[in-house]
DNA sequence: CTGAAAGCGCTTACAG
DNA sequence: CTGAAAGCGCTTACAG
């Protein structure tokens, strides 16, 4: 490839001025730089990034790590939407995303004090939903900025940055719709308890249970895997309870509340009719599923959007307006809901 | 950051002695080592990722620059999947992937240019299903190797990399299948007429219309929006044919054919005892969708791995041991076909 | 407006 | 096994 210094040979100017025409450098003369310009396409000339970034400090590159590579993780609308609200946002400010796997939490963590370490990036996302107060601390001893996705680690604020959806109101919009219909013996089908995510809406659907005078069960909350397996095994569980059985089925997400749809029908339960579900993530199963289900739309898109907007407001002008947003989520009302009937 | 130097000064020796050991060069003796290993924990020293690119002239980082932005794509399994297979195949190879997002066609080749022109990545996967002959020649113009995923561009086969999905004989086999169920009359609902896997599978159907000696009808052609509306609006169409409407569709995504799907049941049309209708991609919600769609599985994330492997021999090596694979779709069969009645 | 030079933080061929 | 030096391809403060 050829160099800055080719170019000035062959336009016959010094590299440094070479270098200021393509840095779009205001104070060349517009003689100067047509010749530079016609020189630098002759010889197919671009400026070389690392080089750039080796002198200037800046690769205009936000990093991520992705935390799990197994296939439900890019069907359900969670990853996908999340690193489409990163691709966008990083695209309209000229920057680009950089990412690696990773293959378990221990990794997580060690790939992105990597990418911190080495400098391949002037920022990071951080999606982990497993984040500790120490581990968050390990990661501010970096230079590099970053914005955590999802909920921050309880214990003090040290001065994080996150964007995170509602999810304390938005378990509560469901539950109590819930609750509303006139179910009293409702479900919760969670997820990997070490999530905090899941945590917060657990402490959340208890919260409005205790609120509506509903007393808790423990034989009705289940933590199983984030697909169709998790919500099909927390059914056949459910149902022994016999009398104390659930009427209605909250689940963490949509693939979750398929697998509790597909049981249900096994035995012969009829969804809405019998049993009420509510999923989450608004995935685009939940539209075509039968019944479609009623499910808790999660603005991922929209807030690794604002993650990076932060990270680079950080990036260019040193310090952020705001250091955390919490987005709201919206209850899609579909037909996996009715009364209860008795 | 610490710099090699100031680690080389903590352990009192060069700093290429620094360089070596975090190269993993062997000729170090334990004791310096470690001195050097000592320190630069101390310090909290890890090589700057650019510096060594640049000196190197490699990043160990692959580039990919994704098409589209807007919602659906990203919830289709097309993408994501193609996304999985690119980064499980990298993380395993010790790369990153790094991503960058464009505005239309010439955006994304000239997005791609500049990837390679500025020495960003040490190769790349390039996605795009429309390129032409001429655009192919640019992109070899580069140093940078790449590998398409999806079909080439005819022409002159001029020594590209690829690797695609055996569309044609995967079209053939779904359109047989109709055939054989007694179908004649089967509409080919296709997406952009510019992308070159949609050319490809038409062409694949024509042809088997002809084996069969049916006879081909320009009515029963549709090219529409790779989405819901894409397929719905076919159906539309199709229908004021009267008795030369399809008693089949083929479908180019499963979306598509869930909108057939869709406006079929709203003209009191049974799917499959009235039409039957397939779709491609074996997305999730054609699993989900009812009835359930029979579809054609394409192997989008062993593609990319395939790809990424193969620029990685290339980057490592010098060269690929083999320049280009098809790999095989399957026939998933589920509800939404059936034997035609008359 | 432009040139000459130092520097960004590594690697590596050359000596010893 | 280790050091000294040149080089990777840019940018930018300093002069003029």
């Amino acid at each position: 490839m050829a160099t800055i210094r080719d170019v000035a040979k062959k336009a016959n100017v010094h590299s440094s001025t070479v270098s200021r025409v393509f840095s779009g450098n205001l104070s060349i003369s517009e003689a100067t730089r047509e010749r530079v310009f016609a020189a630098a396409k002759e010889l197919g000339f671009w400026p070389n990034a690392i080089a750039r970034s080796l002198s200037t400090q800046r690769t205009n590159t936000i990093g991520i790590v992705i935390p799990h590579i197994f296939e439900g993780f890019f069907n359900d609308s969670f990853f996908p939407q999340l690193m489409r609200g990163m691709l966008e946002a990083s695209y309209k400010k000229g920057f680009r995303l950089i990412v690696g796997g990773c293959e378990n939490y221990e990794d997580e963590i060690d790939q992105i004090k990597q990418i911190m370490a080495s400098s391949q990036a002037d920022g990071i996302i951080v999606m982990s939903s497993r984040l500790d107060v120490d581990t968050v601390g390990e990661l501010q001893n970096h230079n590099t900025p970053f914005v955590l996705i999802g909920h921050p680690p309880s214990g003090e604020n040290q001065g994080i940055a996150w964007v995170d959806a509602d999810n304390q109101k938005a378990t509560q919009e469901a539950v109590q719709y819930l609750i509303d219909l006139g179910h009293k013996k409702i479900a919760f089908v969670g997820g990997d308890p070490e999530n905090l995510t899941s945590q917060e809406r657990e402490k959340s659907f208890n919260t409005t249970l205790d609120l509506a005078g509903i007393p808790r069960d423990p034989n009705l909350v289940h933590h199983g895997f984030f697909d169709e397996s998790g919500g099909f095994n927390s059914v056949a569980r459910m149902l022994k309870l016999g009398e104390n059985s659930p009427t209605a089925f909250y689940a963490a997400n949509d693939l979750m509340a398929v697998g509790i749809i597909r049981a249900l029908k096994k035995n012969n339960i009829r969804v809405p009719e019998d049993i009420s579900v509510i999923g989450t993530n608004n995935a685009p199963i939940s539209e075509y599923a039968q019944p479609a289900i009623s499910t808790v739309d999660v603005p991922y898109a929209k807030m690794a959007g604002k993650a990076v907007e932060m990270l680079i407001e950080k990036i260019e002008q040193g310090e952020m307006s705001q250091t955390n947003f919490t987005l709201e989520c919206s209850l899609v009302l579909r037909d996996s809901t009715a009364e209860f009937q008795n």
